[in-house]
DNA sequence: TGAATATATGAGCAATTGTTCATATATTAT
DNA sequence: ATAATATATGAACAATTGCTCATATATTCA
């Protein structure tokens, strides 16, 4: 398949936000639906800081998108091609 | 969604062989069929060396598959998952 | 056998990554 | 106003990554 640099660099920068497994864990959670912060921070038992950072990189790549309110900040999946990436890999996981 | 830290971990692995603009582009020209290390280094100008050492991984993440041949070794993208999610990462970059 | 070819591999190094810690910003409550 | 809460951010550091270079292994040919 023919393929310009640049998409090369920008689908290897897509697939590295989803490279570690607290970012896939994050993901996961938000397969569930809208979460905060600090929920994210909870349930996967990682320090805000962390996850900011972490959701930082993932909003940076359109994979996730911020909601303000108040002085909480919801993220949800920002479409759906991350979960049928995110399912399709899972698919490729189990069958291995 | 609920998923434990094993399967995160495999996701993430998963995710990683396709983290690198090198390997993107070695998927996305196997994706025309098998080639040889050579064919794949002088197509896309980098050395063997570094075509091999990024193919080892991809091997081993069962991305690709390895064939005999002589002295020459073949590789073809291991199942359809690896093109799938090739082509919806692309839609996505296409589509950011 | 020895030389040439195709690929694989290990060491080493610069560059990148994910975290922690400290601090900054923004919002709400008193 | 001050304090408390929620999130974001920068610096710094250990760990990982992708390459080059040298070398090893395997196969073919003379």
């Amino acid at each position: 398949m023919k393929l310009t640099e640049l998409k090369a660099i920008q689908l290897a920068e897509l697939f590295s936000s989803l490279s570690d497994a607290s970012r896939i864990r994050i993901i996961a959670l938000l397969i569930g639906g809208e979460m905060s912060v600090r929920a994210i921070a909870d349930g996967l038992g990682m320090t805000e800081s962390a996850v900011s950072h972490q959701l930082r990189g993932l909003r940076h790549m359109h994979l996730v998108r911020a909601r303000k309110s108040g002085r909480q900040v919801f993220y949800t999946l920002d479409d759906d091609h991350v979960s049928r990436l995110f399912t399709l890999g899972l698919d490729h996981v189990q069958h291995g």
